[in-house]
DNA sequence: CTAAAACCTCACATTGATGTCAGAGGCAAG
DNA sequence: CTTGCCTCTGACATCAATGTGAGGTTTTAG
């Protein structure tokens, strides 16, 4: 199929799928004048590229494992192993972090439907309270003295 | 005190300090000669904005929740919770995205160690199968056929 | 007092993935 | 053959957060 229909199948607009390409994480048969061709096989591709762009991968470190997921060879030595753990061990990392924001969210959200039953204790505390080990700690009460002229209020949701 | 110390302090570049308060999300009080004098309860300000860039919350997104955070007033109606409960689930959504991308990490991971146990099953398979629902699901066999110039082997990590 | 270090504003550069436009050629249907 | 849609390359634009540098003022240390 050419890149318009592949693009589309593929979720993604044809500019990235050039852009793909471009950075070595994927092939294209090329017709005669020129044109790409692609197989039903890389629309499975990039669904993965994707995957990886979301878990914070670069284009380049994609780059750099694709190809030891394409062709298991002796060749992907100790390098290429580390690099993999290592991103999956960043990656976890981050999603603890995200876990613990939403945590945080979820605190001020509780807080904000709280105070909605008319209670007047500020949503700081309950947001702080919900975030984790580091004891001690207090959410600044400050920023109500509005001395810059920057907006404020909650009114332009 | 100063930016500088403040900065340093927050663990964040003064640059960054000054667009924050470009963008409504820190606020300071200036000196007579226009420097700029934090307390100490900004640092866990910035903290907090970090925690909410990391979760892919834009600077603007930011900005309309973080007052709300601040002043737990009648007025953030149902706009602002409706807001941050929707973000919350986005976030939601996008960790599980994330764990699912680490389970295929592992597999990869674990399929470059079975390999290096010598065995000759591809990598490709292994991570597929670890992913989840989506049945009858392939990894692209292709990439095997280098027509273009592209990089390739593992050899560059 | 003087020099160094920190600060100010303004403005332009950078990075990564992608959008968009221009000019040219390819391909199928009428 | 022509019309219309798709594709090609190449280049410039975008967005968000930050870096960087110039040119000038303030604060601090010797």
């Amino acid at each position: 199929m050419r890149i318009g229909e592949f693009a589309s199948r593929a979720g993604v607009s044809v500019r990235s799928v050039r852009y793909y390409e471009e950075q070595g994480l994927l092939t294209s048969t090329r017709s005669a004048s020129g044109q790409r061709h692609y197989s039903d096989d890389q629309v499975e591709r990039v669904a993965f590229i994707q995957r990886l762009y979301a878990a914070g991968l670069s284009s380049r470190t994609v780059a750099d494992l694709l190809p030891c997921v394409d062709a298991p060879s002796a060749e992907h030595s100790d390098a290429a192993l580390e690099r993999m753990a290592q991103e999956r061990d960043r990656l976890t990392e981050h999603i603890a972090a995200l876990l613990h924001t939403r945590d945080a969210l979820d605190g001020l959200v509780a807080t904000a439907r709280a105070h909605r039953a008319s209670l007047r204790q500020p949503a700081v505390r309950a947001a702080a309270a919900v975030r984790p080990p580091r004891a001690g700690e207090v959410m600044p009460s400050a920023w109500r003295d509005e001395t810059s002229g920057i907006p404020g209020p909650c009114g332009r949701l």
